[in-house]
DNA sequence: GTCTATAACGAGATAGAC
DNA sequence: GTCTATCTCGTTATAGAC
């Protein structure tokens, strides 16, 4: 499932096609994704994406008539394939524990390519989005909220999970311990250290016997 | 100890002066510290300071000569108040709990004015900025993985908490914990989002005992 | 759909007067 | 220390040819 949310030119729909055969406009999805990923939305420019996909900045309008529809259309497109991730994480008979470990693989693929989550990334610049952005970026925080607390209502009734309080403070928790260990742990460049804290905060909900 | 680490101008030796009657490098500090804190490195200019001043932008460049001169200077005065507040949380006989608290309190106060910590917000643009601020982010977070594992490490011998693992790891996770709940609840406006977080991530270290 | 050319603006930074 | 004026470059966006 993590290779639905690497994204990336490789989408279900057109598995086979390199990056450099799809259409023009999945493939500066693709490029400014990464950019926003890696540097901010406020840290990249329509030179950059044209320079990687050596075709002029004018070109780019055409697709996207301004920043902002690329910004939207790009949080869309990342929400979409997370929670189709989800989704695929929801199958009958799969145990709280293992959907939460299916969800911390989630940010552990985003971390293993050196990126930030998109729509951390953008929480950080919130008060600089526009106004479409920052609606689509709640959004995202609310589904996954939503998922998170459905299953630890089920990990607490069939007793592999224990959490003190309300499962949706505990969702909140557990978004924001991800989020937080892949904004804390990229700039050491090191993996293992956003592994250790997700293992940790997982680790302090699991019921001893599992 | 709140208002040390919030600043803005009332400083300790400056009690009681007006952020105007400042000397000018450091109304500077105070409204590039702001906005770095709610927009970003990259998403605040040399103008927008010199219009909340009432200066010309060049007399700017005359305190930092660059951009990135700025950026240094704010992360060391940033990280200059925040460790002086722990310092004054070290007091000897206080127990492990009540300093988790306090350092708790530190991001709860950066909340409550709707800013992202600075080394926070510094770690989303991390790629972007120049080397020196590179390094400068960087000790932040390992400064204060150092306190918290002391911390951490007094209150596994006095019995006030309990944590799996090494103290580095969780002192780790509790920072992940608190700049995650920063970042995520911030778009939300609400300041109880982060409460309720950042009391549920200490509430899991706490002995049952207290 | 993609291009060249250019508009219109804002960015960081410098020169030199006061 | 602060100012005005200016430079150079990068930014988003548009016009119009192909």
């Amino acid at each position: 499932m993590s290779a639905a949310v690497t994204g990336g030119g490789q989408a279900a729909g057109n598995a086979g096609r390199t990056a450099a055969r799809a259409p023009t406009a999945a493939r500066v999805l693709d490029a400014a994704e990464r950019l926003v990923q890696v540097r901010g939305f406020n840290g990249f420019s329509y030179a950059d994406i044209a320079a990687e996909l050596h075709i002029a900045k004018a070109s780019l309008h055409y697709h996207f008539a301004t920043k902002a529809d690329l910004g939207e259309a790009l949080i869309t497109r990342y929400a979409a394939r997370f929670f189709a991730a989800l989704d695929a994480a929801d199958t009958d008979g799969t145990r709280a524990p293992v959907k939460l470990s299916a969800y911390a693989k989630l940010y552990a693929d985003v971390v293993s390519q050196q990126r930030m989550c998109l729509c951390g990334m953008l929480a950080a610049e919130y008060p600089t989005l526009p106004g479409p952005m920052q609606s689509a970026v709640l959004e995202f925080f609310d589904h996954n909220e939503t998922w998170l607390q459905a299953v630890l209502e089920q990990g607490r009734s069939e007793g592999s999970l224990e959490f003190t309080g309300a499962a949706r403070d505990t969702a909140r928790m557990i978004i924001s311990g991800l989020e937080g260990a892949m904004l804390v742990t990229r700039p050491y460049g090191d993996a293992g250290r956003f592994q250790v804290a997700a293992d940790g905060l997982l680790a302090t909900l699991t019921a001893p016997a599992g």
